[in-house]
Order: structure tokens, then sequence, then C-alpha cells
DNA sequence: ATATATTTTTAGACAAGTCTAAAAATTATC
DNA sequence: GATAATTTTTAGACTTGTCTAAAAATATAT
């Protein structure tokens, strides 16, 4: 059975909302993600559920069942893939590809996949330090932390970001942060829980909002 | 204002009709392109001259306006190009390549389609012999001729190919006749107009149905 | 020129996906 | 545990794009 472009875009509000919570999925927070209101995520969780891609209980919240999980993952493996090329091959900077790659995400064609994999080297990571899944949806998980989590005293790597909007990215690019940059802590502050930190061999100091926001590897 | 894909694929379902004719194009002629019924084909028309895409007259054909074929040969260069990097980059061949590229030159995004071109080397023909659109619109004519039109004794190279489904192409394929093809004309048979060729030092002899599919330019 | 055939348009209906407003269920508060 | 606040679902409507069946216009044939 094949699924629409809308029900794609609901699978993977309803994977990502889950990967954050281990609690079934309320509607109101896919509706959030969605952009819509509740009373379309109803419907459309009953659409889902008829296709058997969840589970879905009135009034409680939903889950994917393993076909669901599937499709989802193979999307995001998708976005991913073309997020990898509009970086390495069109010369798109980190903060532009997103809304492309929400278009082509929905390209239907294995072969064009495998083939773009291909031509990619088979990357591991997205251009924002997210893992590639798998053909057979399996995504590698890795050890990193959120850098407000971090050590005083300690050196990390930047890893990967959690928030991946334009004006953020445009942020770390100003400061010349990327993936693979040398964070180190130099102290925490207790009243805001910013950070006094040493990259490039300077010493720039982030609020919370910021240090939320990056994933980091310690050395 | 923003196109849909459906009204996407009318204007161009009506351009490459309006190419084969001179006329105004007729509703019908445009419902067994799409595959519709003329009654929808009415409806869309009616959408699509309020958007001054096409000029409309009830029970007249429908011509584009400027708008609306600067709209149409848009969608036409990208279909091209990314039939071009099918087969150039993803190691796909000819007859794989359109549908594909039917749900690819719906993708918006004018950095993608002008880094694609560059990428691929600024490409002048897609994998089937027909001429990309530049930029402006504007499309380089070719004095190419139909195979059946091609006088005995002379020479001739295949520069495109006019039916591009699947089965035609690996109809070619197994002659290993392609883009670049010497043919050479040794006999025209009256009764049914079929073709004795020589290509690559064989000869073959073709049916009206297939010298009516290849485009030939004068050696 | 009149009758017939074909093409095109209209009228009314349907599916997908969305909305608002109201009802029902769940959760939080006192 | 009753009441209030929040969440979720239902009911009914709208838009886009499609369909069938019937009416209107145009084209063809005698
Ligand atoms: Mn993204
Ligand atoms: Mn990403
Ligand atoms: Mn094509
Ligand atoms: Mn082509």
């Amino acid at each position: 059975m094949l699924t629409t472009l809308t029900e794609e875009n609901y699978l993977k509000a309803i994977y990502h909302i889950s990967q954050t919570s281990k609690k079934g999925v309320s509607t109101n927070a896919i509706a959030k993600k969605i952009d819509a209101k509740a009373s379309s995520v109803t419907d459309m969780l009953k659409k889902l559920a008829d296709k058997n891609l969840i589970t879905y209980i009135k009034y409680k919240g939903v889950n994917l069942t393993e076909k669901g999980r599937l499709t989802a993952v193979d999307i995001i493996r998708k976005h991913r893939l073309w997020e990898v090329f509009l970086v390495d091959k069109l010369n798109f900077s980190w903060d532009e590809v997103h809304d492309v790659a929400e278009q082509l995400e929905h390209i239907k064609s294995p072969k064009l996949i495998n083939e773009l994999d291909a031509l990619l080297d088979f990357p591991t990571h997205d251009p924002h330090g997210d893992p590639i899944p798998d053909k057979n949806g399996q995504i590698q998980r890795t050890d990193k932390i959120v850098l407000s989590q971090a050590s005083v005293g300690e050196t990390y790597t930047c890893v990967g970001v959690i928030d991946s909007s334009s004006d953020f990215l445009k942020y770390l690019d100003k400061h010349q942060i990327g993936l693979g940059s040398k964070i180190h802590v130099i102290e925490k502050e207790d009243f805001d829980q910013s950070m006094s930190l040493e990259i490039n061999s300077k010493t720039i100091v982030m609020s919370k909002s910021i240090t939320n926001n990056l994933f980091v590897k310690k050395l």
C-alpha cells in the first residue's frame, strides 16, 4: 500500500516526537509539529491506523507499528541523504538544505536513493551530524551529549546540532563553529547556566539556549 | 502566484500538444495526454485561465500565455536536467529516467536547479536528444528530421527519439542504436515504407512505426 | 439545410485533507 | 470526590482535483 506525501509527513512527525518521550505520542504534539489543528490530526490518525502504520486507541496516544517505523525511517534516510547531496555536490550551505530536502524526501524510487547513496560514498551522517539510517532501517546511535551538560575543564568535539533552523546555523557559522570544532569548557555560570568556552583559540560565552542545541562528544 | 503539481502537469501537456499542431489545443487532446476525463480538463482550464496562464474561450481551444509558456518550459528544463543527472551521475539507463524525472521536475528550488546545471556541465540535450531550455526559457532548435523522411543513399546521425517509452528504447538498445549512431539508408520499400538501413556495419530493416520515432540529421 | 455525430461544458457527487465549533473524555485542582 | 481546565474527538463545512451523466455547442454528412 502506497503512502501519500501527507501520510509520510505525519509518520515522520510521530517518529521524531516518539524519540523524545518514550510514552505514546499525543494528538496535540503532532498537531504542533505538523502545524495543523488537533481535529485534522485525529482524522489522519484513523487513516494511519487503518493502514496498520500506527496503533491508535481513542484518547490515548499513538505508537508506530513496525511497518510505520520502517516507513518513517526510510523517509528520514532519504531526507538526510539528499541533505548530504546538496552540501557535497551542489554547494549548498548547511542552513539551506532542510526545506529542499523536505520536498526531495518524498520522491519514490529505490534505485534513485541507492545510487545516490553510492555517489555520496555511503555517508553515515548528514550535514547537521544526524545519523543516516541504513537500507534496513537500522540507525547507528552514538554516545553524544548536549553541550549544556558538559563538564568544566574538559574538551569536546562538536558532533551535531539539535535546532537546525537557519538562524541558529548562521550564528554558528559566524563564530566558525561546525561539526568537528573543538570546544573546551572554561567555566559554567551557576546563575543562568551560560558557559565560557574556548573555540578556535578564542573565548566565547554561550547562553543556555545555545548550549542546549549543540551535541558534543568527549575527546 | 505558485503553481500546484497538477497545474504544472496541465501546462506541460498543453505546451507539448501545442508544439505539434499550431492551432489552439483542444480539451480532448489534453484529456488524452493527462489521462483524465474532458470534464476534469474543463474545470482545470478555468483555473489556469483565472491565473493568466492560458487564454481560454469556451468551446474554442486554449493557448498558453507568455507566463504559462515560461512556466511550462521551466518544468521541461527541470525534467530534462534531472534526466541527465540520472544517466550521467546515477547510472540510470535512458529507458529508466522518465518516471523519476516526472516526480523530480516539480521540486521547487531555483538554486537546486542552477547548481545541478553546473554539476552536469551545462548540458544542452537530455538522454533522449531533446534540447534543454536555458534559464530564460529559450530553446535551441536544430534542423533534425524524422528518419522515415530520410533519403535513400544518404547517411545520417541519430540525434533523438520521439517515443521515449521503455519498450521502444529497449528495442534500440538491443540493436545498439543510440544518440550518435550512424545510419545509412540503403532502400525504402514503397509498399509499407519500411527501410533497409546499415547501422554498425549490419543491415537492419525497420518498419515505419519505428522510423517515425527516430530523429536524424544529415552527416 | 437538416439530421447526426462529436466535442465540450455543466450539474452534481466523491475522496483527501483541512478547518471551526461543539461535545465528550481525560486530567488537574480544590 | 466534585468541579474546573485541558485534551481529544465528532459534526459539519470547505478546497482541490477527480468522476459520471446529461445538456449545449460545434462539426460532419447527406
Ligand atoms: Mn533536515
Ligand atoms: Mn539534517
Ligand atoms: Mn522524460
Ligand atoms: Mn527526455
